[in-house]
DNA sequence: TAGATATTTAGATATTTGTCTAATTATATA
DNA sequence: TATATAATTAGACAAATATCTAAATATCTA
């Protein structure tokens, strides 16, 4: 819970998780859609790995991201019960 | 919306939220349920405040906190948006 | 096998953050 | 009005974070 509102407080890693629930993408794809470095990107993506808010698989030369929509679920359910109750 | 999960970005403003979803409570009150000190739990409901997810009314000497649910709602339609498409 | 490409790791640095103590402000009450 | 209580503000400091450049690792292909 504490590693996903981590990885969710940063804009950067938010726009990669809008850029990764319309199709999945390699790292450098995902890098060319910001201005910041390549080892900063791949820096981000560690911190949403780490919150399986994605998972990484390996692809020849390439990584490939796909979007772990369970976690977001489950932080989805959080606030719920937050909003729950008088 | 940076500030919001700014703010969800701390396990302590996390369980004020959580607090407050029971029933309104004066920043004593909130302070009490802590270890940490009363000036610290007052930056805490600050940066609550600034995002917005709980509003303050003061009342005599003492200061309400109320939790605010439209904030968490939009937090809440963010993420299922994530979750939507293929 | 040599060179090119994709990605991550390492190490440095500036900024942000959470905490504390001490001081301040505002209100209540004897 | 003087004192006590509630809460915040100010300032300091250690720890965490986002970024960068340079280097390392892994894979592909000529």
């Amino acid at each position: 819970m504490n590693r996903v509102f981590k990885a969710l407080n940063d804009p950067i890693r938010r726009e990669i998780l809008e850029l990764l629930k319309e199709k999945d993408m390699n790292a450098g794809e995902i890098a060319d859609h910001f201005e910041i470095t390549k080892p900063s990107i791949s820096h981000h993506l560690d911190c949403l790995k780490q919150a399986e808010l994605v998972i990484s698989v390996k692809k020849g030369q390439y990584v490939n991201y796909t979007l772990n929509k369970t976690v977001v679920d489950e932080i989805i359910q959080w606030l719920m019960t937050i909003n729950l109750k008088k």
